[in-house]
RNA sequence: GCGGUCGUGGCGGAAUUGGUAGACGCGCAGCGUUGAGGUCGCUGUUCUGUAACAAGAGUGAGGGUUCGAGUCCCUCCGACCGCACCA
């Protein structure tokens, strides 16, 4: 490699990256180019790309995110935008505690390194950021007004305490975060999680769950994929509500149901095991106290529920059947139903539900029918076939145990509808519409996150701190050397005279989700000095966000808490309206994968191996000869040895390589392979750009040929970044760059394609335009010009070429003028030498004409 | 388990959104430049087939709608992502 890097800089006539990049990066600077200026005469522009965390180190998948976000920041800013593009750091998270138990230091200390080392390493990339806004959210500048955005919240009712369940680890005698569990176990302690109730603070999220839904259509600019996600995230659902009567009078079982027209399907009744009734049950039953307990084990999230194996419990109650007081329910405790959705408890209809039918078959529940496929012949039913049968609800399907009055032919919604409309009018039960969206517990039991500035009185309760008293200040002087929250045994910081009455108290000692961090940063870039969460004026200037760039593993969580956040923050004042939806286009991009090189040894065991220790043309190891395995296209990791540091590429090609690479060859939403050869050639490229503009005359010469291919790359370059389409505007500029160097145009006319190539390369490739620029006397900076405007007429061709189809295949092709009346394209197909051979004397049966496009035959 | 996405040459991918499949790049082959290698320049490159044409096949598999399907619909196969305390 390092061979190699001395060829690369050799040769005078070379473009040299190494000292041309700083260079234009300090001009840049001096011009203040990049800073956000409100101008009254502009139409502003903001574009964002999300946050990184400060891990230390950037990763190739922030050199995608960040060069995209740059390639809409400077071509709208040519456009004549007032451009804003900041950059900050999503600072708190586990990480920084991780690091400090792991090798000690202090969090703080090692997230703001690795600020300024991330920072280091991204200046060399030319960005046009306006560093003068930048912020890191563990700031108390930042947290503090994020903690006056909590109390307004607080006040407004959009945030309260209620109970819910954690992974705690019985062992470290602490919280574990869902990624802290693996397979069911502590990751330190490697004992078994449990479950456990603590009270928790909560945003009142689910109080929007209507409007945050509607409001998806709205969306014009955001992929339908993360708009589906969204919709099916909040999950309205409309069943039925009713109770179960117990046979031995205790308190009725309330149960919810979408599907309540398979009543008549019900074998039992299941509850979760967190529900009310469990843990009556559990005081005095021995055995079903032990189940519980069993099921307490394992960690909280959906996936663990739903996949591990379905255990129930019968705890010999029984109810009555609402429909028919005779037919009586067991009551099962079942591990895979869920508190938090719904009642936390369900009647189980194993014939249409899979999850049911497996639970039922295990513990020798009837199965029983209620609908068959319209036409039932061959078909098994699930009491013998093992299958539930779960058709579309918009499909009409025979009831065989229909409630009285229902059209045994009909749809599941109407049989649903018409089960609810029979309860409601019968008095057992109400019609209801739920949401799966749950309220966004946000108390974590960690150091590293912005503390919830409330105070715990004995005599006053919960008390809001006082404003004039935020920011609330993380102690300095904590350790980690014994696992939990070290906020919980400092003294000197909890222990807090009440905001209230003045008698001493305790502070909350839970601190904020990191979510909370990044739902609401957008906001405050807009005026990331001020002395309130905002500046109303000039949120109300650069709001929203006009192009948000992030990755798809964002779709749901982090957007959906930022759209409520935005509400949040209109409804205690600190944004104007409009601005409910923060993110008018949402872009999602893919991710950077790297072939991953393999060998086993003796055991058989997967053996990583470093690109450059692997002879690629023969594909085995350098040193040994051995043949070795590639696995294209993987999620880059450590551990794999498939990482590509950009810090390395950046020193051996320079920025501009490593922007033009990660804007090639894939489309951006999806993932794009970094190979060793497609950066060479990425580099060989921008090489040749520079010797077509290094040795070029002027002249006062024009070229109309050239003049044509340049209006039609200006074109398709600006559609393609419109468009989100960088790769193909990269392959566009390739075609034009190629057109250049073979046209026989004389040098004036090459200095002026020259000279376009430079702009329309300038957004993705911003310091070899500017010298490109500068060596052809361009007034000024390249990345202050206005954007080339493609001639209209020159678009347009005189003439197309229309291909001929005989019966759907390709048969021939003819030349006709562009605007020749359909009837004269007509004549000349059938003029055309093949459809005469292929007609044989005959008439068509019909000729297809598509103006422009295509002309079909079919005989 | 639930929800979502994707599948096109040797490889990454393009296809004006139902209208010439394979743009552009890599790789490979040949020629030129060079003392040689690299660089650089030119030419070719979906497969079968042919001396070359011709001709035929072809977008994970199978079926359907259409004058026309990579694109729309159904079934199947495979890969990937998310699931609320990772950021």
């Amino acid at each position: 490699m390092l061979g190699l890097f001395v060829c690369k800089e050799d040769t005078m006539s070379r473009y040299n990256a190494r000292t041309t990049e700083p260079k234009w990066q300090k001009a840049w600077d001096e011009a203040e180019a990049f800073l956000a200026k409100r101008d009254p005469d502009k139409p502003k522009y903001y574009v964002l790309e999300m946050f990184p965390y400060p891990s230390g180190r950037i990763h190739i998948g922030h050199v995608r995110n960040y060069t995209m976000g740059d390639v809409i920041a400077r071509y709208k800013a040519s456009c004549g935008f007032s451009v804003l593009h900041p950059m900050g750091w999503d600072a708190f998270g586990m990480p920084a505690e991780n690091a400090a138990m792991a090798i000690g230091g202090h969090p703080k200390e090692w997230t703001y390194g690795n600020i300024a080392a991330m920072k280091e390493q991204m200046k060399p990339l030319g960005l046009s950021i306006d560093w003068t806004r930048e912020f890191a959210t563990c700031d108390p500048e930042y947290y503090g007004q994020q903690q006056a955005l909590f109390l307004d919240m607080l006040n407004a009712d959009l945030v309260y305490r209620k109970n819910a369940m954690v992974n705690w680890d019985p062992v470290d005698m602490t919280v574990l975060a869902n990624e802290q569990v693996i397979d069911g176990k502590g990751w330190r302690s490697d004992a078994p999680v449990e479950r456990r109730e603590l009270t928790q603070w909560f945003f009142n999220i689910s109080s929007m769950a209507e409007e945050l839904l509607s409001a998806i259509d709205g969306l014009d600019n955001w992929p339908a994929k993360v708009k589906l996600m969204q919709s099916n995230w909040i999950g309205k659902s409309r069943g039925l509500q009713f109770s179960f009567e117990r046979s031995d009078g205790g308190e009725a079982i309330e149960v919810y149901t979408t599907r309540p027209d398979t009543l008549m399907g019900a074998s039992f009744v299941g509850i979760s095991p967190d529900h009310p009734l469990a843990k009556e049950i559990e005081a005095s039953d021995s055995q079903a106290a032990e189940f519980i307990a069993e099921c307490r084990k394992g960690g909280t999230t959906a996936e663990a529920l739903e996949t591990g194996e379905k255990l129930g419990y019968d705890t010999g109650l029984t109810v009555k059947h609402p429909l028919n007081p005779e037919w009586e329910l067991p009551v099962w405790v079942a591990n895979f139903i869920l508190m938090d959705y719904g009642t936390g408890a369900i009647f189980g209809c194993p014939a249409h539900d899979q999850r049911d039918l497996d639970f039922c078959r295990k513990y020798e529940l009837p199965v029983i029918s209620t609908f068959v496929p319209k036409d039932d012949a061959g078909f098994v039913r699930p009491e013998t076939s093992g299958e539930a049968y779960v058709p579309p609800k918009d499909e009409i399907v025979q009831f065989v145990q229909n409630l009285e009055g229902l059209n045994p032919f009909c749809t599941g919604n109407e049989a649903v509808d018409h089960a609810i409309a029979k309860a409601e009018s019968e008095g057992w039960g109400t019609g209801q519409t739920k949401f799966r969206l749950r309220d966004w517990g946000l108390s974590r039991q960690r150091y590293w996150g912005c503390p919830i500035p409330v105070v715990h009185c004995d005599d006053c309760g919960v008390v809001p701190e006082k404003k004039e008293n935020l920011p609330v200040v993380l102690p300095d002087d904590v350790s980690f050397d014994i696992p939990g929250n070290p906020l919980d045994r400092h003294p000197t910081w909890r222990d807090t005279p009440c905001p209230s009455c003045g008698k001493p108290a305790k502070r909350e000692t839970d601190t904020m989700d990191t979510f909370v961090d990044s739902s609401w940063y957008f906001a405050r870039f807009t005026s990331p000095r001020a002395q309130t969460p905002t500046d109303i004026d000039d949120a109300a200037y650069w709001m929203n966000v006009d192009q948000y760039i992030g990755g798809i593993e964002h779709a749901i969580l982090h957007l959906l808490y930022s759209r409520f956040f935005a509400r949040a923050m209109g409804k205690t004042g600190h944004l104007p309206q409009g601005t409910e939806e923060p993110f008018d286009a949402l872009f999602t991009q893919g991710m950077v994968t790297h072939a991953i090189y393999q060998t086993r040894d003796d055991k058989g065991r997967a053996v990583y191996h470093l690109p450059e220790d692997v002879d690629q043309e023969k594909t085995v190891l350098r040193e040994t000869g051995e043949t070795v395995e590639v696995i294209p296209s993987a999620k880059m990791s450590k551990s794999k040895k498939n990482v590509v540091d950009p810090v390395d590429i950046i020193d051996q090609y320079g920025a501009d390589t490593a922007r033009w690479f990660v804007l090639s060859d894939s489309p951006p939403e999806r993932d794009v392979e970094w190979t060793a050869s497609g950066a060479e050639a990425a580099w060989k490229f921008l090489g040749r750009v520079w010797r077509l503009a290094a040795d070029l005359e002027d002249g006062a010469d024009t070229d109309e040929a050239l003049e044509r291919e340049t209006a039609k790359a200006i074109h398709e370059v600006t559609v393609g970044i419109e468009t989100f389409g960088f790769n193909k505007s990269v392959a566009k500029l390739y075609e034009f760059a190629n057109a250049i160097q073979k046209s026989k145009a004389g040098p004036g006319a090459k200095r002026k394609a020259v000279k376009v190539l430079a702009q329309l390369m300038s957004p993705m490739t911003p310091h070899l335009a500017e010298e490109i620029w500068a060596h052809l006397g361009g007034e000024g900076l390249i990345a202050q010009a206005a954007w080339p405007v493609a001639d209209e007429s020159l678009l347009k061709e005189d003439s197309v070429t229309l291909p001929i189809q005989i019966n759907g295949k390709r048969r021939s092709e003819i030349q006709v003028p562009a605007d020749l009346p359909k009837e004269e394209v007509e004549k000349l197909a059938l003029a055309d030498q093949a459809v005469i051979k292929a007609l044989d004397g005959g008439t068509p049966k019909k000729l297809i004409v598509v103006p422009g496009r295509i002309i079909n035959v079919v005989i």
